[in-house]
DNA sequence: TTATCCCTCACCCGAAACAGTGATTCTGGC
DNA sequence: GCCAGAATCACTGTTTCGGGTGAGGGATAA
């Protein structure tokens, strides 16, 4: 009998997949609730051997959320829960312990494989989750990480500080900023301003 | 009694929204669909009072599919549905026939005044989707409208052309392209082109 | 017929960005 | 201790950007 919880902040969801699980006989109801705080307050007393958790919920997100249920709990498996398939959160999920992934536009069969896997130790992931990760993968591997100054150069730039401005803002010369900024149009492989916020903005590097 | 017919990709929706009404006396279940094609198929032969529809489907999303119904079938009330409340998507269904908008995560209670309201003849927004419309159309306005020839050349510095190059591309003179850059920078209200390009990209511009 | 907006082109000028090169210091890892 | 890399600073150019200003043609709507 394996006792599922679920942590989501749409009651149309908890209702979907209560639903769904009502008859099976190897899928025990543990409870629900509709935030982290709720969450974690459940299981003071409480336990559960698989918890589906929403990725994104009003205060706390998943990914928090996740990190700490690790940490006190590690018996207990989380099953990452989203509509979208992002493969920046399905990462940060994985990194924060999660077991699994899957989409809420998962059918029946996928969820109960996906609660039977992760239950018995194993990692699943929604076919969808797993190209978006590997894609996220990919196009993180491409792109080489940029030193703390940088990212921190590049948010001023894309703030619209000049040169001069960042200079005087961090207290470093501007001959500085300046080699900073070639250096991040180096690394990442673009020729002036724009291609450099487009890319950075797309890749979320902001 | 008011007949319900739902539009969802996701089963988990459709199976939560189901329990919720299942046991409302004045509703009755007309029935349910995965993607716009068996929508559209189902009204062929059928009807129903009330449609939940979502907005992001895949294939025809709702905004097209709203638009159709609403031509085919005048009599039939559209409640858009969705996760997030996006301004730019609530305004979309609305403009193409939908009678309200609601989240997914609204309660049952806000779910049921929903239907009563849209079936005579009202318009239901959720308070969060009702506000996010407002931020968007304030948003919006404060964003004056690029002319074409603007948001091409706004497409072509955000791939990184300098302005030689783009008037060279496009058989102009590099004075007339700054100008036009000098209009985008003036109507979006930036001082440079990092501040232009992250703006281009956040608002979808491009 | 004005008025308005878009598109086009033009010039001046200072500031900023970009290219190239090289140097010093200070880490952390082997 | 040595090496690699990050971070810092410096100088010299050339190119591009951005501010300001103005002007003429064309299309459209009041």
């Amino acid at each position: 009998m394996i006792c599922v919880f679920i942590v989501d902040d749409h009651p149309v969801v908890i209702e979907g997949i209560h639903s769904l699980l009502q008859n099976e006989k190897n899928i025990e109801w543990a409870g629900q609730a509709a935030n982290a705080a709720s969450c974690l307050g459940f299981f003071v007393n409480n336990t559960a051997d698989v918890v589906l958790m929403d990725i994104s919920m009003p205060g706390m997100d998943g990914v928090e959320l996740c990190k700490i249920m690790n940490e006190k709990y590690p018996g207990v498996f989380v099953l990452g829960l989203s509509t979208f398939n992002q493969g920046l959160y399905i990462k940060k999920m994985m990194e924060n312990g999660a077991s699994g992934y899957i989409l809420k536009n998962s059918s029946k069969e996928e969820l109960l494989t996906a609660i039977y896997t992760v239950n018995s130790g194993g990692t699943f992931f929604s076919g969808e989750a797993g190209e978006s990760l590997k894609e996220y993968e990919k196009s993180s591997k491409a792109q080489p990480e940029l030193s703390p100054r940088e990212k921190e150069i590049l948010c001023l730039i894309a703030e619209g500080y000049t040169n001069p401005q960042i200079a005087e803002k961090i207290f470093l010369s501007p001959f500085t900023i300046d080699s900073h900024r070639k250096n991040l149009l180096a690394k990442l492989n673009v020729k002036n301003t724009a291609c450099l916020i487009r890319l950075a903005v797309e890749k979320n590097l902001l």
